[in-house]
Parts: structure tokens; C-alpha cells; sequence
DNA sequence: AAACCCGATGCACAAACGTGCAAGGAGAGT
DNA sequence: ACTCTCCTTGCACGTTTGTGCATCGGGTTT
């Protein structure tokens, strides 16, 4: 037979191994593949994706590094962090567009990801769009973290945060670790009561020591307003509240302005998430931004500094920049 | 427009980039791209394999790290050398076995090469084969450099040498450093005083402080006698010499047994490849091996320690595991 | 200005590919 | 033993992709 035998791991992983070194390596069709394996051209076809969907095949598009991208110099030297800059056209929808970028922030965030690690995650309509595209890359001895609680007073919101959490943990083969408390409390007394708990603060402490962390943007006042602000999750007063406050936008349920000040921001106090300065104590902090709704937002996060690695589409990137 | 601006570069590099953003990490359909470019859908295929080609994108095929490929595995163990084992079916021809190795050789490599290195190069058909299939890897500062000479009493060799060199420097944006010598002197004095000859000393002393070495292996008495040895390189009392002498094969047109010793074989004085210590001294040494004709020269090269890293067809590095 | 060359373009066709569907098979539960 | 479920397979079809060819436009040579 063919052969570069293998032992131990499953037979399929073993042929889209094969597969994958005789498609992407030696440009066989997926016909001559399917004879040389004995199967059919279909099951080649399937081989194939299932080694991309597990990480087997990595598939990268590097700009030449002898002149980046010019959208993403311009951020890098105005805002100080790096910046992927996916290309989306100007009509395309909001729903489109933060699929794509969803898309490709998936992507991407295997570049991020290795063993040992401990990755934070938010939840919202970016992340749950992000974990649906995960590629798989395995990894050892690493952990996913919920950054901010997400239960409300309708629901534990576990179901749907959850959803996201275990997307990452398969994908990056890590074990998950939820948060299940309210995303903003009631009585800040609870809160600090609760941080009491051996369970609770078990994962506070984690949540302080993370070596990235991934979230999108809340954005309460513009024109589409985030999961945050439809869940429920906040009541009429708050809303008023957060609009005297000037707040533009949240990361994790906690607020800020566009100046990226937080002082005097009631609502911080009972919000379940890390604090900005837990936050801005991780090294890599991804911010994944579609569309133009967000903008304000955004500079409200890259003024606080909460940033150090942005994905973002093209049209907003280049409202960002000003031209 | 849809835009991702970049300056400078070519717009075709950067069209290039743009579709290949759009197909790899948006998995758009050309057609669709070529919508978002305005061009044809032809076109960005041709854009595409162009972004393949110049390495704007790059594609691995990664074995999970837990369980290595079992082949690979039992070559390490058994001869301390990285091997790479390329599946091609048995009853594969040996041309047909060395295009797919060559193929798979030339993506490889690319893992190899960076800036500022210096990359030692042989010649021969694997190497031929090899640089047909390079992919580009820009690189700054690289320089590759002939490993042995290849003029012979018929031609300068410099032709086909070249060819093969000016594809490496293609590939990696590199400098070229030819070696305009005879494969074989005639006369060993020679060779010395053109060693001391300061435009050949030059290329002499880059090859002291090679960091990688590139290079197939030549097998005199196998079925299929290799470049070296149809080239009109060596005369009938050569090869009696390299017979009685108990010679297997050789790297860069210097001679060894099987059991990789090299004393007392005279035709090594008259060679202009570099000496066992020199090669040695390389950090890193790739040898592309493809058919079975080889084996017991690259028995020999293995047992002489030339080798760090393997490439090598399924087939043959089962026989030489032996099983 | 004419002739020429070279690379880029779109068309049209054939080759290669992805996927819904129905059939088959292995294993768990009754 | 039977059924039910879940996964895998190959087929058939429509879609997507590669490429030979004719064309075109810009730049160079004569």
C-alpha cells in the first residue's frame, strides 16, 4: 500500500493527514487522492475539509513585511496597536460584515493561541459569531476563562454563554471555565460577597492572571444596539445612568467614555467584569470591531488603552483613521 | 470601493493580497471576488496562484504533535536525524516518486530559510527537480552559495548549475555566489593553486559558515547512475577507483562508503565539493532522497552523519527502517 | 510610424470540486 | 433478534475552478 503509517490516532485523522500532504503539498487531485487511498472522491473531498475544520492544514496570507499594509500602519502609528485589517466592501451589510470579520478573527486568533496558555473570553453577538468559526488548533495544558457574568433577570444566560465558551475550549482542546454569576448585580454588596466565595474567587483569580484575552465591543447608545442592551440586562435607570455618565461603550459589561475615562461610572461598580486595570493587566488584549456602529465605541477602548491587537473591517478602519 | 489600501507595492501584489484574504480567510468564491475587484473571475485565479507562487500565502500540513508520524519517528530514533517521509504510492516510477518528492521538498524548505542566512546548494537532477518547484519566501540579506563545481571536460556545467541556483535566488530574494570550478580536477595541484585564488577563496570561505546545505545524493553503481555519473565527470579509471574502493554514493561529488568512512578514496582530493568537515560543520544539512536506488548510499551519507534533516518517498524510508 | 514583443484580460470549455441524498453498517437499547 | 440511531459511504448533480486561446494595449526597436 501507500503508506506513511501512523499509529494510535484515529484512522480518519491518519487519511486526512495523508490526504491533506498529498492535496496541499503535492497538488493531487482530490481524484488521484481518493485512488491512492482507496475510497471515493467524495470522501477525499470531506477528508480534506475535516483536516482544515482540525487544524491539520494552516493556511496563512502574510502581507510582505517589507511594506505593511497601509490601513494598518496608519493605526498601528496613531492608536499603538496592532492592527488586522479585514477587507469588506463599503456596502456590505452589518450582519455581513461582522461575519466576515468574524470569519477571519478566527483565523487569526490561532496565531494567538498556544499551550499553557490561559485565554479570556466575553460573550456577545461578535464572540458568538467568532466561536462559530474557530479552526481548530490542539494545544496542552491550556484554559478558557469567562470573562463577565452573563445571566440576567430573565435568564441564567449560562445556555448562551456557555455555547461560545465550549466552541473555544473544543477548538483549542482547553478546558473551560465558566463564570456563573449575573452580568451586572442588583446590590454591589452581592457582589463583593459573592467575590468572597471560594468558587467564585477561584475564577477572579484566574481572570487576573490571563495571558490573552478576546472580546468585542458594547456600543449602548448607537444605532444597533449590542446583546448587552437588549438582553435585558439593564433596566430604564441604568440606561439613563449610563447616557449622564456620557458612556460610549463597554468591553465585558464595563463601561467607559470616549475619552476612555471610567471615573464615576456607577454602574462599573455592580457590572461582573474585570476592571479595566485587571484588563489592561493581560499582554494581548484582542478587540474584534464590525461595522461603523461601533466606531465611537472603539475609540472610547483604544483611548482607555484596552487594546493591543485590533481586528476591525475596512470601512471602519478607515473612518478611524479619518480618510 | 472595498479597499484595504496599501501602498507602493505593485497593484497586482496587492490585488493578489486582497484575494487572498477574501479566499483563504473569507472563503469567498472567485466570482465573488472578482465582483468585489471588478475583474474577471479568471483573473482572480491567476491572482491567486500567483499569491500561492510569490508566498503571499502559505500553506502547512501539520501532524499533531502528539503523535508523530511513526515512520519519522523510527528514523529519528534509529539514525538521530529529523525526517520528513513523503507518501507516494509503491509502485510509483522513480521519476514520477522524485517530482512528488521534489515537490513536497521545495514547500518544505521553505520552513528553513530566513534573512540574513546562507544557504549552500548542490546540483544534480534532485536538486534540479527541487528548484523547479521552490515557492518564494522573501528574505533580506540571504545569500545562496554553489556547493561544488560543474564543469566537466565537455561542458562548463555552469549553465545547468546556474539554472538551479538562479531558482533558489529567485525564490528567497537572494544573492547568488557560483562556483565556476570543475566537478573534478584533473590534477590535484590544480585545485590547490585555484584555491588560492582570491575570487574562488571567497566562495570557498562562505562555504565554512554555511548555515543550511541543501543537497541530493548521488549512488555510482545503483540502477540508475545519477547526473554525476553520465555527465562525462569522471573516466573509466575513476570509476574503477571509486569501485575498488567500496564507494556507495557521494554528497556534492565527495565520496564515501557505507559505512560513511572517506579515507583512502583519492578521487575526494581531486573534488571540489566541500570536505565531511566542512559539511558537518553546516548546522543544518537537508538531503532529498527519492527511490530505492539510493538506499545504500543514503546508508552511507547517514552512517557519515551528513544529514540532519531527511526528505525522503514513503517507500524508501521504509526500507531503510527495514521493515 | 510601423513592426514587434510582452504581459494582462475575458471568454469558453473541460476539469475539479462540494454537498444533498439515499443506502449501508456498526453499535446501543429494548 | 429486532429496532432505532448515528455515522459513513458513494453517487449524481450543480457549482466552482483552471487554462488554452484570441484579443488588446503599452512600451520598445527598427
Amino acid at each position: 500500500m501507500n503508506s506513511t503509517s501512523t499509529a494510535g490516532l484515529p484512522p480518519k485523522t491518519r487519511d486526512a493527514l495523508t490526504a491533506a500532504q498529498l492535496y496541499y503539498l503535492q497538488d493531487l487531485t482530490m481524484d488521484a487522492i481518493a485512488h491512492e487511498l482507496h475510497t471515493s472522491r467524495s470522501s477525499v473531498s470531506r477528508l480534506l475539509g475535516h483536516a482544515r475544520e482540525t487544524g491539520l492544514v494552516e493556511i496563512q496570507v502574510k502581507s510582505p513585511l517589507d511594506m505593511p499594509r497601509q490601513l494598518e500602519g496608519d493605526i498601528r502609528s496613531e492608536f499603538g496597536v496592532v492592527a488586522h485589517v479585514v477587507p469588506v466592501p463599503d456596502q456590505t451589510s452589518d450582519v455581513d460584515r461582522l461575519e466576515r470579520v468574524a470569519l477571519s478573527a478566527a483565523r487569526i486568533l490561532g496565531g494567538f493561541v498556544d499551550s499553557n496558555m490561559s485565554m479570556g473570553v466575553a460573550w456577545g453577538s461578535t464572540m458568538s459569531a467568532l466561536s462559530r468559526h474557530l479552526l481548530a488548533k490542539p494545544t496542552h495544558n491550556s484554559t478558557i476563562v469567562q470573562l463577565n457574568g452573563a445571566a440576567n433577570p430573565r435568564t441564567t444566560g449560562l445556555l448562551y454563554a456557555s455555547e461560545i465558551l465550549q466552541r473555544f475550549g473544543a477548538a483549542y482542546s482547553a478546558t473551560v471555565q465558566q463564570f456563573p454569576v449575573p452580568a451586572v448585580f442588583d446590590d454591589p454588596a452581592t457582589k463583593a460577597a459573592l467575590w468572597r466565595e471560594r468558587s467564585i474567587s477561584r475564577v477572579v483569580e484566574m481572570q487576573n492572571s490571563l495571558d490573552v484575552a478576546v472580546f468585542g465591543l458594547g456600543s449602548p447608545f448607537a444605532g444597533v444596539p449590542s446583546h448587552v442592551y437588549i438582553g435585558g440586562y439593564l433596566d430604564d435607570d441604568d440606561f439613563a445612568s449610563l447616557r449622564a455618565a456620557g458612556v460610549v461603550g463597554d468591553v465585558a459589561t464595563v463601561f467607559y467614555r470616549e475619552d476612555g475615562s471610567t471615573d464615576g461610572i456607577g454602574l462599573n461598580e455592580r457590572s461582573s467584569g474585570p476592571s479595566m486595570e485587571v484588563l489592561t493587566g493581560i499582554a494581548r488584549r484582542v478587540c474584534v470591531v464590525a461595522g461603523e456602529t461601533k466606531l465611537q465605541s472603539l475609540r472610547g477602548a483604544l483611548a482607555a488603552g484596552l487594546v493591543t491587537d485590533l481586528i476591525v473591517d475596512s470601512g471602519t478602519a478607515r473612518m478611524l483613521v479619518g480618510n
